[in-house]
RNA sequence: UCUUCCUUAGCUCAGUUGGUUAGAGCAUCUGACUGUUAAUCAGAGGGUCGCUGGUUCAAGUCCAGCAGGGAGAGCCA
């Protein structure tokens, strides 16, 4: 008999069928029952055995964490706490796990950080399972939501040439040997020897060859992975991690906007209709979470009702000088409370983004039109002269999950930023091409994957929400 | 990279002003029980107190360096 999904199992209304199932036992008690659970849903399935006619062997190879295939009947069940079980005709031990040696024992309550430390296993939990479920969802659902609009798919490279956009430092990617490389005449390293025949890099962004497609194709995305060597140890930066980079032409930046805003409510819709079992795990785990927290940290709605907030209400829309103006304004800024400054012309800092979202608006915000000299050479000039087109989108408890601007179009423009941010022309071409030739209106961002799935599962360290975290000094399994 | 806190049993943590043989809960092992829900009950084993050095009659406890981890910051998505 072919297998049946413990998901299919509780959602079917009928009993007494037969079923075989295959899973792993998550708990074995009282020598006759066996939750099990086979990753299809966060739910387990309860096994009833007939204890007095199984091997004892057997009995004793039931262990947390074992592999089993039960053939059985699923029927009403007598106890309480589940809607229905499977009475077990034959039990087969698939795989043992040895409970002497099997590093997650679940009732332990395993902390985040050993489980981070045994990645390979941790799938097995609840918590993980959950997250990695819904990351799953997010994926299919960034898909989905960028077909349906008709946008293509582009693979951008993610071995490049380039590393013009200054997005932070990057990853060599070399077949020259460490020990000898070849060197020119001057003594450097004489890059025409290696496999590309010129020094190549692991890309920080597709968005650059993002745009090159959106001039013929109209309309395109990326989503793959982004790499970037900085040495940052904070719970919110990976230097291997996913991007989703829309690129699209003919629009402005309030066309921008509008579509990572709608963008990001689909993918909270999807989640929400899809994993509500996981999302309501995720939402009791964060409860407990904040129990251990003092008072005024914990947050005041839970997580499914943060993520019907984020649908149900427009995204706070302000210009960059605007929110210095508002910071100007707040009490602790009159109070003298934050640690860093406050001008016109200074990127605003973690505190002051804190501010405007988690204390002002207390909802996602997209702050607008920066000025040109804390923002990149590509982003559009304004008539002021003074700021850019930019956006970027800030999240509660996250901080900056979407970057983005409508790009400079125009030639001259473009040229002269360059030329004032020191970015060699030469190599770049192909990018200006797209300018020289038929250049139009475009606009696009780049939204971190793992901050979206962050700001979904409510987990609060991005190193828990991709299966395995490259971080500086840890790339493990 | 900076600031700050932490590192004691397999896991989560106690350990007083430095003072006999370093504790608990869970896990594991042995046994009992058998409609349990993190099953329960009884018993047992389990420690180079992160590493290196120093102060002291005496260091888990005090000091220094190093390593690893958490939180915050910078950089950013």
């Amino acid at each position: 008999m072919s297998r049946t999904k413990i998901k299919a199992i509780l959602l079917n209304e009928q009993t007494d069928y037969a079923v075989t199932i295959k899973g792993w036992v998550r708990s074995f008690r009282n020598n006759q029952f066996i939750a099990i659970n086979d990753g299809s849903t966060i739910n387990n399935l309860q096994v009833v055995i007939d204890f007095e006619h199984t091997d004892e062997s057997l009995l004793k190879q039931i262990t947390t964490g074992a592999s089993l295939q039960v053939d059985g009947t699923v029927v009403a069940s007598l106890g309480k706490g589940q809607r229905v079980e499977v009475k077990a005709e034959k039990v087969t031990l698939l795989g043992e796990c040895n409970p002497e040696e099997y590093p997650l024992q679940l009732k332990n309550k395993p902390s985040l950080e050993y489980l981070r430390e045994i990645a390979h296993l941790r799938f097995r939990t609840n918590t993980f399972s959950a997250v990695f479920r819904l990351r799953h969802s997010l994926a299919f659902a960034i898909h989905k939501f960028y077909n349906e609009k008709g946008f293509v798919y582009l693979h951008t490279p993610v071995i490049t040439a380039s590393d013009a956009e200054g997005a932070g430092e990057m990853f060599k990617v070399t077949t020259l040997p460490f020990d000898n490389p070849p060197r020119t005449e001057d003594g450097q390293i004489d890059y025409k020897e290696d496999f590309f025949g010129r020094a190549t890099n692991l890309t920080v962004s597709g968005q650059l060859e993002g745009e090159l497609g959106a001039m013929a194709l109209g309309e395109i995305y990326t989503f793959g992975p982004t790499f970037r060597a900085e040495n940052s140890n904070t719970a919110r930066h990976l230097a291997e991690f996913w991007m989703v980079e829309p690129e699209v032409a003919f629009f402005d930046l309030k066309d921008n906007m509008d579509l990572a805003e709608e963008f990001i409510q689909y993918v909270i819709r999807y989640a929400l209709d899809n994993n509500r079992d996981d999302l309501e795990f995720l939402a009791q785990r964060l409860v407990e979470e904040e129990k251990s927290k003092p008072a005024a940290e914990r947050s005041e709605m839970g997580l499914i009702e943060k993520l019907e907030f984020v649908l149900n209400n427009k995204f706070e829309r302000i210009t960059y000088t605007e929110a210095i103006d508002i910071l100007l304004q707040s009490k602790p800024y009159k109070k003298k409370q934050f640690q860093y400054d406050i001008q016109w012309g200074t990127d605003l800092q973690s505190e002051h983004e804190r501010f405007l979202v988690e204390k002002h608006f207390k909802k996602p915000v997209i702050v607008t039109d920066y000025p040109k000299d804390i923002k990149s050479f590509y982003m559009r000039l304004n008539d002021d002269g003074k700021t850019v087109a930019a956006m970027d989108i800030l999240a509660p408890g996250i901080g900056e999950i979407v970057g983005g601007s409508q790009r400079e179009e125009r030639m001259d423009k473009l040229v002269q930023r360059m030329e004032e941010m020191h970015i060699p022309q030469e190599e770049m071409y192909w990018y200006l091409d797209s300018r020289r030739f038929g250049s139009a209106p475009h606009a696009g961002f780049g939204l971190g994957f793992e901050r979206m799935v962050l700001f979904v599962s409510g987990m609060s360290n991005i190193r828990d929400v991709i299966p395995f975290p490259r971080t500086p000094k840890n790339a493990d399994f």
